[in-house]
DNA sequence: TCTTATATTATAATCGTTATAATTAGTGTA
DNA sequence: TACACTAATTATAACGATTATAATATAAGA
């Protein structure tokens, strides 16, 4: 089923005009399979074997052609590197303020939300990212233990 | 109503032993009149005539303390400096991938979702960040156009 | 195959954010 | 109120992620 995102991704890119080269599908590729969320220069690490004349620039140019397809979404964090997730509807994350620590969290049903924006905005959703934040256990504990 | 708002915040950060600085009063008090998210630096040059000497330093600084302490949300972007809401709940934010826009969504309710995630990972939730991405009408119609 | 617009490469530049060290100033206590 | 201690601020330098630029290479339709 990998497969077929794969081709999706390629044939919704193609429809729009854009061109499929050899890094890009390299790239898309990867995004699928890959299980943990890659930030641009994990992905040109990656790929370095594969393209060694590949171009940061070449990933981070490519990464918003799929962001603007909507192919691919954008999780972006104050203190760091933005990461990138090829777009499912899978699990939204749960960030400590304190430590950084990002841990998954699974909630099904956000369509409904989706749907009345679209609605009443006049926006085409492609996807939306949800995190919630606050002090995780450890932290809690930490700081109860030091007053 | 802002006023017991600030006065919350001041006694939230001093109960948890940060101490109260005229720098500090004055970015939570802009902070909680500001109609539109600022960034550090649109609250660093609104506060240079009131404090000349005033470093971004202390602007970067102080916002980080806040939102440990769950009173300023962080929103970050791929391509720009941060943003930094006081926290309250009241709307959410649609994003153009293509022009990048923002605008202003109400949904009331995921109140729920927060008390899921806590009670399943154990953090302590101090808030939420949820936005919707996809290509607004305009961008819509251009591409039409274009085609 | 040829043509042309688009993509890639290599590199430099930008700019938001953080680190550092010295100085200043809150806040609890006497 | 004055003191002492620790935390906060300032000024500046450094870092690093991302983007801009210009030259070269290439995808894809004719």
């Amino acid at each position: 089923m990998s497969d077929g995102q794969l081709k999706d991704a390629l044939d919704a890119l193609k429809s729009t005009g854009v061109r499929i080269t050899p890094q890009r599908h390299a790239i898309l590729e990867y995004m699928i399979h890959s299980t943990m969320h890659p930030t641009a220069d994990d992905i040109y690490r990656a790929l370095e074997k594969t393209f060694p004349n590949m171009s940061v620039a070449t990933v981070y140019n490519n990464l918003r052609v799929f962001r603007k397809a909507g192919l691919v979404k954008e999780l972006t964090y104050g203190d760091s590197s933005s990461r990138f997730d090829f777009v499912t509807n899978d699990h939204y994350h749960m960030i400590c303020n304190d430590c950084g620590k990002i841990v998954d969290f699974h909630y099904p049903g956000l369509d409904e939300v989706e749907h009345l924006a679209s609605h009443v905005t006049g926006f085409q959703v492609d996807y939306h990212r949800l995190e919630i934040y606050g002090t995780c256990q450890e932290c809690s504990e930490k700081t109860a233990k030091a007053q």
